[in-house]
DNA sequence: GTGAAAGCGCTAACAC
DNA sequence: GTGTTAGCGCTTTCAC
């Protein structure tokens, strides 16, 4: 006896329900999508009789029958990134409370797998899709043109998408902190950045950057970390860096952890932030507040892009969205700490 | 023309493949789920037919129908802690490339919506079931006693267990920490721990940590952050601590965020790590290798995690599993650096 | 307000 | 190897 029989799942159905409580199985069918519906008698017969049996309803066979679905699907190229998490846990939060359940995908920053993704949850019927960037491959653009749910590409801003939009832009963050370190008088600095080559926002922010400073008249020294955002191998990047470049005075970091890094190779050398160097971050993570010197970062709308994809898709499930509604600018906040 | 329509998916089906590729609808689903066994001339129609018309296959009708389901549900505290989330990734990575679907659920260590979230799951008749250790509400063991889909508890140790169990003893985790403490000559400590009322397992590491060092004769102060770990408010705990305890030689935290919080503190007020005080986190994050000093800490086995959960539901599926391969202690492994 | 009947799009026997 | 036939468990008209 191997193979677990595992078919027929046994499962207490809603035609029993209907048998226990005396009433047809539409009238409980009935009940549980419109309570009201249903005199308050029955009502309770229903009501008991599924707490009787323990009846669970077949999301599946609803699905099916209704040819619609509870599900939306979510597209982040990472799920281990307190910046997506953040954005999903408000994003489901919302949901889940309008009914909807979450399908959840890591895309690993790679289209082709984003398409394959997104074939799967397309499978699903989904009420609606959310997808992080507007970097897509040739065909997911052509499976996307071909569905009619509602699609929010999230995390950007700036090009015309295909559907609705939420988001900043990543080009503008790169200009603000460039701005800011111009005024404290920096010209020569360097961007360090980890994901380089996957993470078109980190190269926006790295673009932006540098526009800044070299319209200022500044330089600017790209550093790429290979792997995840390792803080160890920044301190060695750093270190090679300060070597090398030694007029260097400012530096801005694709996020809050590299900058971290940067920030430990500095305190073992002793160099003195901000006075010789210095130093931005992405992301205003939690301990960005606390480190030594506090560290001047950005704040980008995490949870705020999260809530507005949820009321964007559940508006346009309810309505057709006007046009100026579906493109949303959530802007973002340069936290001026005492790094720079 | 409010209220968008949106029935009657226009999608193509089965049928219409069929149609196309002159064979009956039977043999499409066949080629689908097993194409060896069409004649390769059929198959070859079929699947341009397939091409042609873009079509995908309707999940809930297949699930439906054959009433089992290609998703499995995970429930975690929160995906917004890179434990879980790597947990969550590997995890996602082994069960998709086997053809499942994660369905993920955010408890926020409640067992109510925890409850809540499996009702839900069961709904859509899943192919398992994977929870966050044993703390489960009366109603949520009564549901899942009823259900046959496999059940994995992971990232705990230690207590009998639904059907499966990966993880670890975080009891033992306090102890390492203790005892490795204990032979550096501290004896008066502190534990310092964020979400201490919510998280089971940070209040098992503490009891670890305060058996091994009251057995020994030492003393434990216990600190508790109120919110989650908030790098800036654990600063604020530490001077406190370190006021009204000034004879403190060693601090544990229940993370390694605390840990990291505390490590500023200790900056900002000249304290010497390890000299005055010996400070040990929990998680072996990216950045402890490279903080000032390194920071000695627990590396508990996120990925493996994921990837041994996967296996044993993977093989729970296909055969019935021997009593002593369904519970795994992955244990804990002490990662010595410089903060001790 | 309630029930009967007809599917939703697919899978799974079972003939052929 | 391929097609025919019944459903899977629900929702949705539409009578009553």
């Amino acid at each position: 006896m191997a193979k677990r029989q595992r078919r027929g799942s046994q499962r207490i159905t809603m035609g029993e329900v209907a048998r226990l409580a005396n009433v047809s199985p539409s009238t409980v069918s009935l009940y549980l999508r419109r309570p009201d519906e249903v005199s308050p008698q029955r009502a309770e017969q229903i009501q008991s009789a599924i707490d009787r049996l323990g009846y669970l309803p077949n999301t599946m066979a609803g699905g099916l029958a209704s040819s619609r679905s509870n599900v939306i699907g979510v597209l982040v190229p990472t799920i281990t990134n307190s910046f997506f998490s953040e954005t999903l846990e408000t994003l489901e939060r919302h949901l889940r409370s309008a009914g909807y359940q979450l399908l959840i995908g890591n895309t690993e920053f790679d289209v082709s797998r984003e398409e394959e993704l997104i074939r799967s949850i397309l499978s699903w019927n989904p009420a609606g899709l959310v997808v992080t960037g507007f970097l897509h491959s040739r065909s997911t653009l052509s499976l996307l043109a071909r569905t009619r749910t509602p699609i929010v590409e999230m995390w950007d801003f700036g090009q015309p998408g295909l559907d609705m939009v939420v988001g900043f832009s990543h080009h503008a963050c790169g200009r603000l902190i460039a701005e800011h370190m111009l005024t404290s008088g920096r010209r020569r600095t360097a961007f360090v950045s980890t994901n380089f080559q996957r993470d078109v926002r980190a190269r926006d922010r790295y673009a932006g950057f540098r526009d800044s400073v070299e319209a200022a008249g500044g330089t600017v020294e790209l550093c790429e970390l290979s792997g995840r955002s390792d803080a160890s191998e920044t301190g060695k990047l750093t270190r090679d860096l300060l070597e090398s470049h030694p007029e260097i005075e400012a530096i801005a970091c694709s996020n809050d952890m590299v900058a971290l890094g940067v920030l430990f190779e500095c305190q073992r050398q002793n160099i003195d932030i901000p006075g010789r160097l210095a130093l931005a971050g992405f992301g205003n993570l939690d301990f960005t507040r606390s480190t030594v010197p506090p560290l001047t970062t950005i704040e980008p709308p995490r949870r705020e892009i999260g809530q507005h994809v949820a009321r964007l898709l559940l508006a346009s499930l309810e309505d057709e969205l006007a046009e100026d509604e579906k493109r949303l600018d959530l802007g973002v906040r340069l936290v001026v700490r005492e790094s720079v």
